[in-house]
DNA sequence: GTCTATAAAGCGATAGAC
DNA sequence: GTCTATCGCTTTATAGAC
């Protein structure tokens, strides 16, 4: 913590951030198992054991790209809280920015039950903090929206929760794309659509 | 192919089933990048050497789980032709079905899309085999519904199909269960519902 | 902090005796 | 075919010079 380099902070932050990116696409990619960190060090162009003086851990690294995903999440929550939207047209409009972000490639798939990923992630208090604002503000909607009868109240708040985390990763979006035959609108459109008339009253 | 030792191929049979089905189980658990061959041959009591004599890679190990599982899909669509049910309750039904192997720890996630696992299983006859068998009658089932109005006609069918792919790993399912706060049969009966409710018509 | 070089461990696959 | 023992490679992680 010297005094006067900003410089240098600036320069090692963008690193990091290039780092993080890096590990964010290939999560998505090729999913935490298969991602290797040989892979992340050729692809940011850096020393592997430079990367190890930032991120103590493959899991660790993981961690601060799910952290990075969070945060940009939790960043179009609050846009779309200023948008004259009802609460069920919030959750269609997140839903849709999740699927868009997958398609981009940004989206990484939810962490296994058994991962070693996983007992790291939920001893990370920047994670899990973010973790629950995230549901915390999903949760407050889908009650709302419940109470409005958008969504079946029969279902379990959590249980409609779940289900727009895990069409966030849907594979059926990746499938549908490589088949070739209908646009990425398109797609997304029947993928809203169907998922919330699922979910709906 | 010696004339006489129907005993030997009979245990030999029984060995190489009780590897697919450990292979099985550990897929469900853990997916194929984090199982590893070492848990295999612990599971089964088995050197691993042995294996390698049933089985020539850790791919085509898997191949044939996805094989067993298949199979057992394609005996559960010839039981429910042979019910007096319409298209809509088939599929419903086999959805059910699916959900059932998954809490049982029988039905191994979708192998992702740039997995090693994938190579193996498009070049493999018998998983193909299967898996366009598995597709045309589901594929018929849903045509026959969709005709019936009973689901939307607007959703290509094939939208239809890899979604019904998709929810029988539905990640959903799981979180669910671990939270303890509702039975398997009310959870299962909240997918199936909100699954066929969001392809209907 | 970044690099080159390497340690340490895990993993898929095989050799060779029985 | 089954076993023990081991190979050969990949991968995570670190040592030590600069």
């Amino acid at each position: 913590m010297s005094a006067r380099p900003r410089f240098r902070e600036q320069f090692l932050q963008a690193r990091e951030d290039a780092i993080v990116a890096s590990v964010n696409r290939l999560l998505a990619e090729k999913g935490f198992e298969a991602m290797t960190v040989d892979e992340v060090v050729a692809d940011v162009g850096i020393a592997k054991a430079s990367l190890y003086k930032h991120f103590t851990s493959k899991e660790e690294l993981a961690a601060a790209a799910m952290v990075r995903v969070l945060d940009r999440t939790l960043e179009e929550l609050a846009r779309l809280r200023s948008l004259d939207l009802d609460a069920l047209g919030r959750l269609k409009a997140v839903a849709r920015w999740a699927y868009e972000q997958q398609i981009a490639g940004e989206m990484p798939a939810l962490p296994s039950q058994n991962s070693t990923l996983r007992a790291t992630l939920v001893a990370d208090k920047a994670y899990m903090d973010r973790l629950m604002q995230l549901s915390d503000e999903l949760g407050a909607w889908i009650v709302q929206a419940q109470g409005q009868g958008h969504l079946d109240p029969a279902l379990p708040p959590e249980l409609v929760l779940y289900t727009l985390f895990a069409r966030a990763c849907d594979p059926v979006l990746g499938v549908m794309r490589a088949s070739g035959a209908h646009s990425d609108a398109q797609i997304v459109d029947w993928l809203v659509t169907s998922c919330f008339r699922g979910l709906g009253a």
